[in-house]
DNA sequence: GTCATTGCAAACAATTTGCATCGAC
DNA sequence: GTCGATGCAAATTGTTTGCAATGAC
């Protein structure tokens, strides 16, 4: 989905609610398409700040929380309390991968491991609505440095 | 794990830092085993209140803190900013399905979606350390009760 | 003009920390 | 007696909210 394109549908999604579009709340989804990234609150809120129709912090909570709900973009947290937000652009839905050592997030998709999520909900009666899978360790390029200190959780 | 066999283990593994096993610590540890349930740091601290080793705010997230280090307990967050405990008996790693009408969390475990993952993070060099699983939606009998409004969240 | 939106600052919730006192070893 | 642990209250962090002023339609 094109900017332009999330823009239009947004503020349709807007419409529909009763709500409205405004300068501040252009911003924010034009910054959250211009990056790839995973983003904070505060890191959009530092990042629309920089431009002219800058918006507030409550402002920029409360625009993620729109744009969360119309499927604009997807959320997770981060582990430490902090939720992450990124565009959605119509790709397939995926996980992450965090490395401990140097935090970045690598992103991967396995069809067999959606298919067996969605066999075992339904086995169990379960609705599945939305899932979160997050694999922590240390990435191939912290693991060759020697980063990877296998401190293991589960007993 | 019997909590006799944990506390004296928890006792050594402190002793191992240059800690120290005190009146609270043991509460905490205590109360962790008496539930087999998910705890907050809040609700730990209302139940090692109303014992005679009770421990302050500070020194439960400190103890719960120390017992995560040290693969007493594992720890999760509630996708809505608090931290949830459990301890670890020993049996096997466990996933989580959570209901989003009635806030029950189901357990789950799937050799083949841990194999998968395993699998997946060898091929592209990842070190796995840990890994979080949640499936989230409506667990059978709200699913029964019409409670599953199948809001999806992935465009 | 109406009613949603904004900014601000205060309110919150979960968690952490500084520091004097207390207690385990 | 030493040095870690505790309690308390204050500090932090991330996020939400009340309210008067502002702005979209």
């Amino acid at each position: 989905m094109t900017p332009e394109k999330a823009l239009e549908r947004f503020e349709t999604f807007l419409r529909t609610k009763g709500l409205r579009m405004t300068g501040p709340r252009r911003g924010i989804l034009q910054a959250a398409w211009s990056s790839h990234e995973h983003f904070s609150a505060d890191q959009m809120f530092e990042q629309v700040s920089a431009l002219k129709l800058g918006a507030s912090r409550a402002t920029v909570y409360r625009t993620l929380s729109l744009l969360v709900e119309s499927g604009f973009l997807s959320s997770m947290n981060n582990g430490r309390g902090t939720m992450l937000y990124e565009h959605i652009l119509g790709h397939d839905h995926h996980d992450h991968m965090i490395c401990r050592a140097c935090g970045s997030i690598h992103e991967f998709h396995s069809e067999d491991i959606e298919r067996l999520q969605e066999e075992y909900a339904a086995k169990v009666g379960f609705t599945l609505v939305d899932h979160t899978l997050r694999l922590e360790g240390y990435c191939a390029s912290c693991t060759k440095a020697g980063l990877a200190t296998s401190g293991s959780q589960t007993d």
